[in-house]
RNA sequence: GCGGACGUGGCUCAGCGGUAGAGCAUCACCUUGCCAAGGUGAGGGUCGCGGGUUCGAAUCCCGUCGUCCGCUCCA
């Protein structure tokens, strides 16, 4: 399939299929925002559950954290967001394009053109969203939009560390919404102005950063691989020194292969001690920690890794997505859509499928999806040919079917039909929920 | 924000001044009983939105909103 073929099919299914829309759809959209659907919402948690569960329940040196997403104006200008996170931009009044004022050549050329003076005033653009908090619009109600999740976690460094007891390295994990008012946002999910982030700050003694770092590199990439991205699709990218952000003392960008070329999944930072000091300088707390084996005090340095899930989400979309010439029980050839995804995203784990939509067969679909529900999100479909239902679920990632026929009534034993593989198997009903546990990891 | 392309039922598109169409999808009934079968029928569109030109606008003009591509940027 042509590439450029591959995103206009993800955004059709997604939208005929009830994995995302676009936003305020009946008012002609708004831009730069999509909301995730029934199938969609299901998917994006998986993805967030699957990483939480690696990050945090999975591990004993990392505890979870949900902070706000409004914060004191002054944790901006202590993160350098105020200052550093503006964009001076100017126009070439004579070609119209845009550049960063900072990024000018000496002579004052236009780069594109090479007209000498023609750009405009430099005029400030700050990524930040900024709104009012309280009654009134004044200047010291100024409020801004978290644009990383990230100094949340920073602000409740010291309350994380004391009453959980933690000590370096330890980490603390975030997922939740950020917002950046970027200049152009664009590719479906991959770059909006509300976006989810899943972050995590490990907190280590400062000689063990660079260790660190090339440890959660690592990690990182594998975790993208264990669900089911494959490995020449991934790359691990070191940053250029000019290119760091202005926190980094080192970053390296976890790039998936989107449809238009490589782009950024996640990227690994190694922020130094940057945070906590600056952090401990504007409101006057004391950040470091001392070490009593060591008898040391340390402003701890801080590894990064901060993960997209929108961008996540829709890279496993991209992943899963297949398309298969079959020869249908007409004798013709179709095309069989499957989203091959990993189960633990798949949206929806188990569909219960009366093989037609007899009176004694629906009863018994009926009695098993209540023996799965509590376990598993599931599916009942009892419109359409069985083919038709297989191939509804094949395109939403469904792994198993489990198919009620007119056997069942004698044995109480079900067809279990698989995605991938379209093999089936005969499984008592009994026996069934130990069964899909078995095939259903968490 | 600038330049280019494009917005017509849920999806893909045709129609390009004279009463809104197709395929797929959806729903109902019949048929069928393990991989998008067939038949009959039904529902669903202020042609993105707002102005203008015209006897008459989905069709022409202007504005606006949105999508995609480039500049730019980052999770």
């Amino acid at each position: 399939m042509a590439k450029t073929d591959l995103m206009d099919r993800i955004v059709n299914l997604a939208k005929r299929r009830g994995l995302v829309f676009p936003s305020s759809d009946i008012y002609g959209g708004f831009r730069s925002t999509w909301d995730y659907g029934p199938l969609g919402v299901l998917l994006k948690r998986n993805v967030k559950e699957a990483w939480w569960r690696s990050m945090v329940q999975m591990r004993e040196d990392i505890v979870g954290l949900d902070a706000a997403i409004l914060m004191a104006p002054r944790v901006w200008e202590a993160s350098g967001h105020i200052d550093t996170f503006t964009d001076p931009l100017v126009d070439c009044k004579q070609c119209q394009e845009r550049f960063r004022a900072d990024q000018l050549p000496e002579s004052g050329a236009c780069p594109k053109c090479g007209t000498k003076g023609s750009f405009t005033e430099a005029r400030q653009f700050n990524l930040m969203f900024k709104t009012f908090v309280g009654p009134v619009e004044d200047a010291a109600s100024i409020a801004y939009l978290r644009p990383e999740t990230a100094q949340g976690i920073f602000v409740n460094y010291a309350n994380v560390q004391t009453t959980m007891r933690r000590k370096p390295p330890f980490g603390i994990a975030q997922v939740g919404k950020s917002f950046r008012n970027e200049i152009t946002p664009g590719n479906f999910v991959y770059r909006t102005r509300e976006f989810e982030q899943m972050e995590m700050e490990f907190f280590v003694p400062p000689e063990d950063g660079e260790k660190w770092f090339k440890y959660w590199c690592d990690e990182r990439m594998s975790w993208y691989t264990d669900l089911g991205i494959a490995p020449d699709t991934l790359r691990l990218r070191q940053h250029e020194t000019s290119e760091l952000s202005h926190y980094s003392s080192g970053t390296a960008d976890v790039e998936f292969m989107y449809p238009w070329g490589w782009g950024e999944l996640e990227g690994v930072a190694n922020r130094g001690d940057y945070d906590l000091r600056k952090h401990a300088e504007f409101s006057g707390q004391d950040l470091s920690y001392f070490d009593q084996e060591k008898d040391l005090r340390y402003v701890p340095h801080v590894i990064e890794p901060a993960a997209g899930a929108d961008r996540a989400t829709l890279a496993f979309l991209l992943s899963a997505y297949s398309e298969e010439e079959v020869e249908t029980a007409a004798g013709k050839t179709e095309t069989r859509t499957v989203l091959r995804l990993d189960p633990r995203l798949a949206p929806i784990k188990v569909a219960v499928l009366p093989l037609s939509k007899n009176e004694q067969l629906v009863p018994v679909s009926a009695e098993i999806a209540s023996a799965l529900r509590p376990h598993w999100m599931i599916d009942v479909d009892v419109s359409g040919s069985i083919g038709r239902r297989y191939r509804r679920q094949d395109e939403v990632g469904t792994p198993l079917c489990v198919t009620v026929d007119f056997e069942t009534l004698e044995d109480r034993c079900v067809t279990i039909r698989e995605r991938d593989s379209m093999s089936q198997e005969r499984v008592a009903i009994a026996d069934l929920v130990a069964w899909l546990r078995d095939r259903l990891p968490l």
